[in-house]
DNA sequence: CCTGGAGGTTAACCATCGTTCACAGGAGTG
DNA sequence: CACTCCTGTGAACGATGGTTAACCTCCAGG
């Protein structure tokens, strides 16, 4: 029923065409964690998804929740750099960093949707040092997010950015409810046209 | 740890001073299903939030399920109801009918944070059948948002519409995620400010 | 009184599922 | 050929947790 094929969020495996076995556990599960969440899909089902059986997964990871927090950690390690890259990428003005923020999370939104989904679903399945590791590196992207919104409008006080800044995300990370409505390019403009608008309202 | 007085959701019971003890376990549940997930609570830990031991839960639900599907429904439903209200009750212009909404909206999320997180995390959780039945008022409700948004710009498509419902859902859901940032009011204004821009940007 | 239902309790049952174990095949490598 | 990782399998183990059973108490109403 899924389509396993084109559907593939980007962000996993660094080796594309011929990902080793271990990228391609860590694909599938994301894949079934955004499905049904985490406590319900089982190391079996994962197994199963790559054409393993459940204890093989043992052979590449420590446990579920190792490949749960391996995860979750490059998600987020990923959206720290990406968004530290598109900001020093777009100059001393904050509009242009802004803007570059906003394109950097709509695409990562398009690009991994399964990701998202996780993302924000499942950190609570963690063991608590790994939670707190995943909490930390977000923090920091939103902190990111603050420094920009704050040279926008030196008026503002961070708190008030920190909101600002959670709330364009989550008008972001909403095409997981949005899909298949439009293509995703007209997604990509509209959204970003959305985040752009909102993120300046004062 | 957690603050049960003050920080109750309020949609969930309709007697709020003297709830009955099905109320209260409703009331409880939703409370930790939105702290750990659904799969990660026990019957004896919703149980302990009241009192009580955990098949004492039998007494007043079939299941955990039944628990689950009850809540999911009664967000869903109250949602629906509200939305109708308020645009009924704005009058013709779509202008003040899409104020009405996001007004309606925001208040929802910062009244209910609880079941706002729980309603799009474990709505997997659910049978099939309630799954079905969610996500039928759900949608409805999102149609009422995008009879309005389309009056508001007769040009646009229904798609286009429900993708921009979805993210200004996504923009005022964020507010679990940034609480404690600001008090209630300030949130609600700058939620309702960016919501509009949002929506308005076409 | 005493009867019956509502609401609780403890103990036990049982399915699910993460994890481990003992073993097997294959690909290099000496 | 032998030796050895590497990766996989099927079976078994153990904990967790939803659910049921048997029993107990309280209290309203005849």
């Amino acid at each position: 029923m899924t389509t396993t094929g084109p559907a593939r969020d980007t962000a996993l495996h660094a080796d594309a065409d011929r990902p080793s076995r271990r990228e391609q556990i860590l694909q599938a599960a994301a894949q079934l964690f955004a499905e049904r969440g985490s406590r319900a899909v089982g190391v079996d089902d994962v197994g199963a998804a790559v054409g393993v059986t459940g204890p093989a997964i043992y052979r590449h990871f420590a446990g579920k929740d190792a490949m749960l927090a391996e995860m979750l950690l490059r998600i987020s390690e990923r959206l720290l750099a990406g968004g530290r890259e598109r900001v020093a990428a777009a100059g001393a003005d904050p509009a242009a960093q802004l803007r570059a923020l906003i394109a950097f999370q709509v695409e990562f939104a398009l690009g991994n949707p399964a990701l998202i989904t996780v993302h924000d679903r499942d950190l609570g399945s963690l063991a608590e040092a790994d939670a707190a590791q995943v909490r930390r590196l977000q923090r920091r992207y939103v902190e990111v997010w603050v420094a920009v919104l704050a040279r926008l409008h030196p008026a503002a006080d961070a708190a008030a950015c920190r909101v600002r800044a959670h709330a364009v995300f989550g008008l972001i990370n909403s095409t997981p409810h949005s899909a298949g409505q439009l293509d995703r390019a007209a997604t990509a403009t509209l959204l970003t046209g959305m985040a752009e608008a909102a993120a300046r309202a004062w």
